[in-house]
DNA sequence: TACAGTTAGTTATTTAAAGTAACTATAACT
DNA sequence: AGTTATAGTTACTTTAAATAACTAACTGTA
């Protein structure tokens, strides 16, 4: 993407968390741990994109996936201190959202 | 777009203003009523873009266009009470890019 | 041994959105 | 007649998202 002079901060935060599904699967582990399975069912993505969100998520040190090798495997996602620092902001649009639609 | 069943309100405003450019040309908006040049300028988007984003945001009543009639024509777009209420959300999106970006 | 079930994905293909560049209408100015 | 300016539109290419089918690893059952 190209770089706005306007305000790159903003603009970099956008392209992260404005990317589709993205602030909807944070929403979801604001909950508290997920496995993917039950992020899969609590939004209608699919495991293709919620593979891929989740990755851009965890490279970013917004989520964190740790693996339980059980039978069958259990892995889960959590928020970490960043990703759980984004609720002010989710909070806000929802409560825009109440107030304006 | 699929609706989800989690938080259909959440949902529809992330498909508005998590759409590419829109926070931006919001945050833009902020400064006050700007023309459709001024916005071009201000950020890396096309025409094409920002006539279509415009469009939509017009449309959902956060903007609101006016033009002069003046040689070259003059039109403003200015943020309406529903799209200035969405500062808070884009602030906290903003405060949150300076703290962890 | 072979087959179905479970989780957490991946691969392949189609469809929609975004990016890029060139073009248009209108009117003044040279 | 040709140039400049604003606010777009049109045509085309590239990227991202949607959809569906498939895979690996292991268990439990017939």
């Amino acid at each position: 993407m190209k770089e706005t002079a306007l305000c790159p901060r903003l603009s970099k935060a956008m392209e992260l968390i404005g990317k589709r599904w993205t602030a909807l699967i944070i929403y979801q582990l604001l909950e508290g741990p997920q496995r993917f399975n039950a992020i899969e069912s609590a939004l209608p993505i699919s495991g293709r994109l919620l593979s891929e969100r989740l990755k851009e998520l965890e490279k970013e040190q917004i989520v964190e996936r740790k693996v339980y090798s059980e039978v069958p495997v259990r892995v889960e996602y959590t928020l970490t201190d960043k990703g759980r620092s984004l609720e002010g902001a989710v909070r806000e649009i929802e409560t825009w959202a109440q107030n304006w639609t």
